[in-house]
DNA sequence: TCTCCGGATCAAACCGGTTTAGCAGGCAGT
DNA sequence: ACTGCCTGCTAAACCGGTTTGATCCGGAGA
């Protein structure tokens, strides 16, 4: 007759000829077991296939062994950004080293607040990560009341005592603007985020900042949504204006890609006529026509960062910022001089798409 | 002088005047209690806050409340793919309302294996969704082993005892095939996906017998990775050949977008010399030159779905296949009639993208 | 009045670990 | 020989719920 289910440390203890909790301390490397005994206890584990309940654990130590993630964001929107499951991979790099789960939230933005009050309620997280910070975002002061643990990516702009992954937006943009300055670019228009979005946000501010240092003027950007729709709609609405920017700076590569084909569409040749960039350097940027400059960005390696970050503040409490590298402007084919002012017609010559890119700084 | 920590079942059974098993039986609406003292306990419950520590009836209810999801893909691939954010979003709708959470893997795909085995071992999830099946796919004789409760995203082509969402790429390529088929082609090629995956074979044989059954000819298919630099390098293979082909079917939007630069970088244009079909209708779909005629497939719905079967799965033991709607051909500008046999060059008239599109079955 | 029955309730065991208090025995110090 | 201390281990409590077996009680039936 053969027990059912798993063995628990109890049968690792009576097939030792010990007590459960020399069995506890041998296999948790504690001191106060003879090694004779432990390498004994040891033995007896591994003979009877014993691996430890989560579940128990959990309880006995009041801890879940695991952090969570809440998304809240329109599904439809979710699956055009590369943004997420790139960072969550970089996140469980970390996780399965250290037996450490990700539990993940998706959830309508109207249920964000309720799923972070469950999770915190439940126990079934010991702390989170803080993406897609808001400008004055209220879920701070939230985890806060929670007591729970967190790490934000990017630095908030209200005051937390949460470590913060320093990703700043600003370099990469004011690289994609300087470069369009040295290029000759005087008319720079901006597609920018939603501005409750601290990204969004940085982003249109770090643009303003170069062309304001510039001496050029800021006056042309359009607010959008980061979506296909809204890249092609802002791009329309700078197409028809009477004094059309020679550059665009995207917010972000999915309009910029959209706003490539209104160009097209409006018989504007990219790069000849105007000029375009892009953020985040997704896998397709290389490879649309023209291959587009764009801001590459590393959320492999921040979600590896966070969750490092995370799991220390867990364990071994509070500690500093982190930082992280800035990131690249890669060039490639979307970004040339502007037209001379004598309106010239250049023929629409291809330059083959160069998936690589040579890079800036 | 405040207690610590949350309130427990014990604090509302003090507060109450009960025992903690009547506690237990009054918030579980069991009967066994009388309706004063079920009254009298929820409210004691509900003025101390008290809410249900998941760590302690994961404990003894033998039950994670969790479900798994392990992605092997690498890092890269990943991003630019919308099938898992959505189709997770799709699952979480699910999930939540039903009090359970989603446990995401990420790893490596020598990792796998080992990740199936530690979720199982831990005892951290109730069951696991089975996705990107492979063909002969070795997971399923793992999952049986472990005796883990799983569902299939499409059915295996190996005999398995679990249930299957039958999603079934089939239909939705025939509906391109036909598609072009009825517009005059007669060299229709295929970008496959790799062959070691059951969409990628899937996809590639209903694409073959479209066009067998149409005595056409089936020689040209070009075995990809499903990624964009695949796509293009593909096509570039395609358009090399002395009998080019006049329309491609891409076994996803991504090489397909791809594959719509190289068609441009040769000087070849779409839809006019060249039709081009995509698969998963992303939101780019639309927002490219020209906009993509793709198949549009709803990875939401068969998140939920999903989700639903393997939650009955685990709740009241095993059912049937759960059935999904078949996908819709989104038909856009990327395809046309194929050229004259007499090569005439046509003008490149720009038709406006048209995000939307009108749908055949 | 006595018996029987069923509903309401309680105490205790249980899930599988961790942790603490305590005990036995060996050895050194005085 | 007695005290003190250290090592190696055991027994029991604990984490916070669920579940079972026993008990108490009031009302129906004989």
């Amino acid at each position: 007759m053969t027990r059912p289910g798993r063995p628990t440390i109890s049968d690792v203890a009576r097939a030792a000829g010990v007590s459960k909790g020399a069995v506890s301390f041998a296999l948790n490397g504690r001191p106060g077991v003879a090694e004779e005994t432990r390498q004994r206890i040891l033995e007896a584990a591994r003979t009877l296939g014993w691996t430890p309940s989560h579940r128990a654990r959990a309880l006995s130590a009041s801890r879940a062994f695991a952090v969570g993630l809440v998304i809240a964001r329109p599904p439809e929107l979710l699956g055009a950004d590369p943004f997420f499951p790139t960072f969550i991979a970089g996140v469980e790099r970390t996780l399965s080293h250290r037996g450490q789960a990700l539990v993940l939230q998706m959830v309508p933005e109207a249920d964000e607040e309720a799923s972070y009050r469950r999770l915190a309620a439940n126990g079934r997280v010991d702390g989170v990560f803080l993406l897609d910070l808001r400008v004055q975002d209220t879920r701070l002061a939230l985890l806060e009341e929670l007591q729970m643990p967190a790490v934000t990516i990017a630095r908030p702009d209200v005051p937390s005592r949460y470590p913060a992954l320093l990703v700043d937006d600003e370099p990469g943009i004011a690289a994609a603007v300087n470069h369009l300055i040295e290029l000759g670019h005087r008319r720079i228009a901006h597609v920018a985020g939603p501005r409750h979005f601290l990204h969004g946000t940085v982003r249109r501010r770090a643009w303003e900042r170069v062309l304001t240092d510039a001496r050029l003027p800021i006056g042309m950007v359009v607010e959008s949504d980061f979506s296909a729709a809204g890249g092609a709609q802002a791009t329309r609405e700078l197409l028809d204006r009477v004094d059309r920017p020679t550059a665009v700076v995207y917010a972000n590569d999915l309009m910029a890609i959209a706003g490539l084909s209104v160009a097209l569409e409006y018989g504007i040749n990219v790069p000849g006529q105007l000029s375009v960039t892009g953020f985040d350097n997704t896998e397709l940027a290389g490879y649309v026509t023209p291959p587009l400059t764009s801001v590459r960005t590393d959320p492999f390696g921040w979600g590896r960062a966070a969750a490092h970050a995370l799991l220390d503040l867990i364990d071994r409490g509070p500690s500093g910022d982190i930082p992280t590298p800035p990131a690249q402007l890669v060039v490639r084919a979307s970004t040339a001089p502007p037209p001379k002012p004598a309106r010239r017609r250049r023929p629409p010559g291809q330059r083959p798409p160069t998936p690589t890119g040579s890079e800036k700084t």
